[in-house]
DNA sequence: TACCGCAGAGAAAGCCCTTTCCCGCAGGGA
DNA sequence: TCCCTGCGGGAAAGGGCTTTCTCTGCGGTA
């Protein structure tokens, strides 16, 4: 690879003078220099060292960001607004998956710290564990005494600025949904039990259910991954269990997108037979058949907004947005078959046949 | 940030000493020494900076990928066979999306070849522009030149290593079978015209038709982003045409799902009127109602072999591997509506309310 | 004519590590 | 007892770039 200093050479000029051609530097260069130095940039095919130039400039540019998985659409859909906001301002973004393993999590902090990134942003669940949350508050802790700017979106652990969708409303809006449907055989397909948002998401709902007079038993909800494939597996479970319930809430929307197969393997219509409702309103939802009713959170605001938090003035004390979740009716949540409608108002009817939003 | 000579002042030894014992070297360190260090990064929260090492080290390890889009399931699929691959071997991917524009492909290489990759592997469509491809052969050559390593996946441009999704056989797959259900009136709903994916696939195509004496003119052709709303919206226009249609042809999952919204917007029955065939086979596939028929290509194989091809030993000649497409039947082709059926063979009948694969 | 100031270029000091090379010392063999 | 060997540790030389500081030479003013 040809350096700086090759070029120089080349060009018959001090590396000083080269460097402040390639980077536009403030300072005056005639213009037979410059022409002289250009010309063996192209010659040499000469790109500079990255590892080298960030080392000296001490500038801090990029900005580190951790999530489950971007190719997940509720992290592909946040990372867009991440993205947005950071083109914007000319940053680089370095993102991670960590699969939610916690211990990679930590891993990629001390890497994303280590590679001098100016900012750090955590998005996706927290975790009952607080062990973890311990480790890594002191990660995050270390990392701020040096000037790092760190928001969280979506989890509890950190205390500094964060971006939180509000899981438990948007629980509470779905067992609403869903008892005003008349259902009362409501079974819950979970994600996993250590994940905080699975439990924010469940404890709306168990409130709305609870409002209406109905509990929300531990066999009436099944724990399962977060994907496609442990919604179909936890639906089966819990049909298995109890063949009578009316509704199926997903606590997301790849989840429901499961709990749809196993009922169409088994012959169930949706919603006639079973309801389903899912949570997050990623852009599939509307593709799928039926429409997905779901609860919608602004992901791509989420983005937005984490990222203007943590490039923008620091603030002296912790700054928290919450963004509301919004019920959106497609096709997959009908009245209970049989029910007998118990609340008062008027129980809405599905909107069949509308594919948009 | 603590520095590597803060920890070694701190523990009382040489910045070498700290060094060796930071990063486990094979020279020997006493123990007491050893703990000293180690002590000193506990209690300065030393992370090392990765610039520093990349720099010190020469030692090129990362690899670089440039794709169109990560979060589109196509390149979602192959991200992770290449991940596999690079995590196996230790190696960190740089993964940069160039969202179809050529231009940020090229500063892509060029920023990569600056980050000091090992190797480079370049996804996705290549584009019908001379001047572009004749740019990146530049770029590549002068970074092979350098000792770097490049591979491309499904692209024609490059005339190294290559891993190559067979296009065109897999619009051959996908006239043929339409033309076994009788179609006669078979739209295609195409990705934009200036990517060789889209002419690759559409040639196939045309070749199946033209074996049964069928002529596929430009007005049953609409070129639109590779994407869902793309695809719905040729979907209309091709309709709008043509509405004696009965089957659609599209070049890609995602197309093909907004074929089946549009389609369901206007209450035309997939497939008892209108049949419908996707390509790639994206996991989604088969979670839409009816499941998508689609072209499979074996898209985290692509992945696992281009980084093999990379990360392997040099070869003396390029190697291109081309990957095999293959018909899935699901339920969204069936076959054509009052169709003379004049081809031999049975057709085969699509197999409703199999879910799987 | 003598001096000041400034524009434009280069020398050199970092930025923070890794790693080679060298040194001192202790133990073992002659 | 002396020398050689080898082990554990430190000094110092990069690695490729940016940037401050310094220097040279020129034009302009008194």
């Amino acid at each position: 690879m040809a350096t700086l200093s090759d070029v120089a050479r080349r060009a018959g000029v001090s590396p000083a003078t080269a460097s402040r051609v390639i980077n536009g530097s403030s300072k005056p260069v005639t213009d037979e220099l410059r022409e002289r130095v250009l010309a063996a940039v192209a010659e040499l095919q000469y790109v500079p060292n990255a590892h080298a130039q960030l080392l000296a400039r001490s500038h801090r540019s990029a900005v580190g960001v951790i999530v489950h998985d971007v190719s997940d659409p509720y992290f592909a859909e946040i990372t867009r607004g991440l993205q947005r906001v950071a083109t914007d301002q000319g940053r680089l973004l370095m993102i991670c998956n960590s699969y939610r393993d916690p211990d990679r999590e930590l891993e990629y902090v001390e890497l994303l710290r280590g590679h001098q990134v100016a900012a750090l942003i955590l998005a996706g669940s927290g975790y009952h564990d607080d062990t973890f949350t311990r480790q890594l508050n002191e990660k995050l802790a270390a990392y701020e005494a040096t000037g790092g700017r760190v928001a969280v979106i979506g989890r509890h652990e950190h205390s500094g600025d964060a971006v939180m969708p509000d899981n438990r409303a948007g629980g509470y809006l779905a067992g609403q949904e869903l008892c005003e449907l008349g259902h009362r055989a409501i079974g819950v397909v979970a994600g996993p039990r250590i994940l905080t948002t699975t439990t924010d998401r469940l404890a709306g709902l168990r409130q709305a259910l609870a409002e209406q007079g109905l509990d929300l038993p531990e066999r009436r909800i099944r724990y399962a991954e977060f994907d496609r494939d442990g919604g179909a597996e936890a639906t089966a479970r819990l049909l298995d269990a109890d063949p009578e319930l009316t509704a199926i809430a997903a606590l997301n929307d790849s989840m429901a997108i499961g709990a749809l197969a196993t009922l169409r393997a088994r012959s169930l219509a949706v919603p006639q037979r079973v309801s389903v409702l899912g949570f997050d309103d990623m852009p599939i939802a509307r593709d799928v058949t039926p429409a997905l009713t779901t609860i919608r959170l602004p992901l791509v605001d989420m983005g937005v907004r984490a990222m203007s938090l943590v490039l923008g003035v620091e603030a002296p004390a912790p700054r928290v947005e919450v963004l509301p979740a919004e019920l959106v009716r497609r096709d997959t949540a009908g009245p209970a078959p049989q029910a007998v409608q118990g609340t008062a108002g008027a129980a809405p009817s599905p909107r069949r046949g509308a594919a948009g939003s």
